[in-house]
This record gives C-alpha cells, structure tokens and sequence, in this order.
DNA sequence: GTTGACCCTGACCCTGCGTCAGGGTTGGAG
DNA sequence: CTCCAACCCTGACGCAGGGTCAGGGTCAAC
C-alpha cells in the first residue's frame, strides 16, 4: 500500500532513514513489488512511530530493538528511566544556558565567586587590568594544581586587602610597572616591601606551582624583574646569614 | 606548568578531547618541555573552558573557531542565538517526553483523538480487538494516503453509530469472524448488509487505499471473505442490469 | 631498578544518518 | 509514442565528536 517515500512522511522521517532502520534490523523488510520497490502496510507505520518516539528521545537504535521486543513490564520501567534521562537532560541544558549567558563577562565561568570578587576589589582599587590578569592566571594554576589552599588563600588576600599598608604596596607595584629600573623609587619600594615580607613572616620563595606566574610577572615588566630579584637575593641572605637565629626559639 | 591530563581535567574534559582540539586547530598547540609533552599555561585553561562551554550548549566545533575570533557586537548576538536555540531544545525535549510517556497506551500516538475516541467506542461496544485493529490500520492508511477525507470520514463514521441497526450490523458482522462459510446465519447476515448498502446509497468497491485492508478483512476470516464477494458481487449485477434506471433522473 | 601513572603519535571504530553515483520505474503532458 | 519529472533501487563514502587500542617513551617514588 505505501511506497516508502510515503510511510517516511507519516512519521515524519526521511527515506534514507527507513532504509537505516532496514539496515540495521530495526524496522522488517517487507515485501518487494513487481519492480522491487518496498510495500508498507499500516503496521509498519504503527512501529516506524514508535521507533520514532524512542528514538527522539535519545534512545540508541540498539536499545530500541531490544526494547520493542521486551515484555510490558520491562518496557514499562525502561520508559521510566527513559523519562527521568530526558528530565536530566533538560535539567542539564538549562544550566548550560545560564552558563553561556556568563560568557560574555569573563572569568565568572573559571574561578569560584569569591576570587572573581577579589579581582573585582583589585579592579576598583585602581590596579591595571594587566596585573589583574596575571592575577587571575595564578589563581586558575592554583585551583588546577592545588585546590584545596584555594580557601585559605582567598581568605589571606582579602586579610591582605582590609590592611592600608598593604593595600598601599601592591598599588604602588602596580604603577612601577613601566619605570626605569634604575628608577629611585624603586629602592625605597623594595626596601618596604622587604620589610612587609619580614612583618609577614613571609618570603619571597614561592610554592613551585607559581614559578612559571613569576617568571611572567618579570617578563610583563623590567622594572617588577627588578624588584622579585631583589627580595630574592635579600630573603636568601636572611636564610643564609644567620642560622641559629631562626632555631634559637626552638 | 599544566600538563594536558591536569588541564584536561579543569574543564572537565577526557585527555583525548583536548588532542581533538589541538587537531582540528580550535586549541593552539602549546610549547613542549623536554620530553615532548606539552605544557599548558593559565589561558589555555580559560580558552578551554570557553570552549567547553559553548560545545556543551551544542554549538559546532567549526563554529565555535569562528566565534573566538569574532567582534564583542557578533559574538552577542551569536550568543543571543544560541541560547535561543538551546530555549527550542528544552522545548522539543519536553515534548518528546510527554510523547513517551504516551507510548504505553498504543494508538494515540499515531491517529488523531477522535479517531482515537472512535476506536475505543468499538470496543466499548463489544467489537474484537481484531477487528478494532483492522479498523485502526484502515485509518492510519488513509491519513497517509488521503488525509483530506479523514475528517468526514470521522463525522460518517459517528453518525453510523448513532444509529442501531448500523451498530447492530457491525457488531453481527464481528461476531460472525468464526462461523463456517455455509453457515445458514451468513445469508441472512449478507442480505441485511445488501439492504444497508442500498438504503444508505454506498456501494463496497471500495476507494483504491482500502483495497488492501479488505484484502486483510478476507484473509483474516473465511466468512468475512465470504460476506465481502456476495455483497461486491450484488453490487456489481445492480450496475451492469439496470443501467438506465440509474440515468433516467437526470 | 622496578613499578605504576603519565605522556606521545597513529590508526581504526562508533552512531545516525546525509549525500553522491549510477542505475531502473512510473505516470502524466505534449 | 516519446519525454520528463519524480519516484525507486543498491552501494559506497563522509561527517562530528570523540573512544579505544597499539606501540612506545618518561617520571617519580619507593
């Protein structure tokens, strides 16, 4: 009764797509004309449908097959989780949607809201979106190689920040990005931020997760090359010069 | 300072899925360190995830290339499209869900409601599943082949049913399936339906697509067969024998 | 110095069709 | 009667987006 052409229009398929599912065993081939052109009759409209409606809902072919032949009861359970897979499937472009609407304003997507609201706090203080960047880049290798100081460092930076003397120094490092590294002011810089490091009861050595962030930091700029080795030199003077003051306490 | 496993692993993403990209040139190659491998920086883990995150909204992996490198005014209204796009996915999968779950109960997938309510009136009244799947596969070869007389069909179809001797016909006609051919019932059987036939104008050559759903009527029953070649045969000696009582009128 | 976890390239495999090539049929118009 | 469009047939390759070997080199830690 129905030439193929006319059965893949009554679900909605193409040809190409009944002859798939000849193909591969899902759909029976039914008998052949006088000139070998296929004659469908209504059942195979019947079960073209239901393949269809499995098959749109992101059932494989393969499992389809097995599916029309089970008994009702399994089929009843397998439309069940078939049912819940597509629920998550939606769950899960919903979330993609409200994930590309953050596309357009960068860093939200990579790194968890606290950190985005310490760049946020760099940007209003006045720091250059190119420290900030570089910024960013440590917290993403950060989160990459070590995740769990992520907490405790978010907790220091903006420890940091709430400081006025620290506020202070990173700004002015930030400026110093494009002096001379001959320039005076660099000294005077060098020697406070030393003596915040002392303060601190930090050094300048770096976990071995920053160093490549570090040795981009000298590129972007002579002048912040110049004060990194600087402190290097002075924290490893302290290190080295007097020993026994630092096991003394001990 | 990443390797690709560790950057594969801030997007989310297999080994093998980065190697894609390098390979079809969406993800720069990075340096190599000694050994070969290659060694990724911070904004590699950004234009990952930028990556990622389009892919997973169902963009093309060819269009996402030319997305990176388009102006902030495109890029937005690309944007715009795909979540557009994304909103029409959700849609169509909530459809296909409601679909499923009709699955379980067999026809109103593929007829249309009142074709539906027709069907389950026959059964209703008493008539065999078999012959309400004859009748269903009758339906669905007309809406494939003629769906324009579908909805008058429906009308004639109701109003036979509202009038009991039809019903009475047809449900004698069901209950005969089983009776032998020479069965004495059969005759008087054939001459109600000849009355029917003549009083309500029809005659049984049938419209070319049901030719084939008759033919089924006949193989599925020797009585059937029996009732359908009496009433084509009666039919056939009221057109040849009195041709011009039927042009007189005019 | 060996074990286990990584890394490299290259190659074939998978699904669910689209598409092209190279034919044969059918049905209606001229 | 011929011609044309619109069907039908088989067979084959192509595509995205990776999965999964094979066959080999590295690294780190015990």
């Amino acid at each position: 009764m129905l030439t193929i052409s006319q059965l893949a229009a009554t679900a909605g398929v193409t040809v190409r797509t009944v002859r798939h599912y000849h193909h591969v065993g899902l759909l029976p081939e039914p008998e052949r004309d006088a000139s070998g052109y296929r004659r469908y009759n209504a059942q195979a409209a019947v079960d073209l449908i239901r393949i269809r409606t499995l098959a749109d809902a992101g059932v494989p072919l393969a499992r389809i097959d097995a599916l029309l032949h089970a008994q009702p009861t399994e089929f009843a359970s397998a439309i069940t989780d078939i049912d819940a897979e597509l629920q998550r499937k939606i769950d899960q472009l919903a979330e993609y949607r409200s994930r590309i609407a953050e596309l357009a304003s960068g860093e939200r997507l990579v790194l968890p809201p606290e950190v985005v609201a310490i760049l946020n706090r760099l940007r209003s203080l006045g720091v250059s979106e190119r420290r900030v960047r570089l910024e960013r880049d440590s917290w993403i290798l950060m989160q990459a190689l070590d995740p769990h100081v992520v907490p405790q460092r978010i907790r220091d930076k903006n420890a940091n920040f709430d400081d006025p003397e620290t506020t202070r120094l990173y700004l002015a490092c930030d400026q110093s990005v494009d002096w001379d590294p001959h320039d005076p002011r660099l000294d005077r810089l060098i020697d406070d931020m030393d003596a915040w490091e002392i303060k601190h009861e930090r050094d300048s050595s770096q976990p071995g997760y920053l160093k490549l962030v570090v040795s981009r930091i000298s590129e972007a700029s002579p002048a912040w090359q110049r004060i990194l080795d600087a402190l290097a030199h002075r924290a490893k003077r302290r290190r080295t010069a007097v020993p026994t003051a630092d096991l003394r306490p001990r």
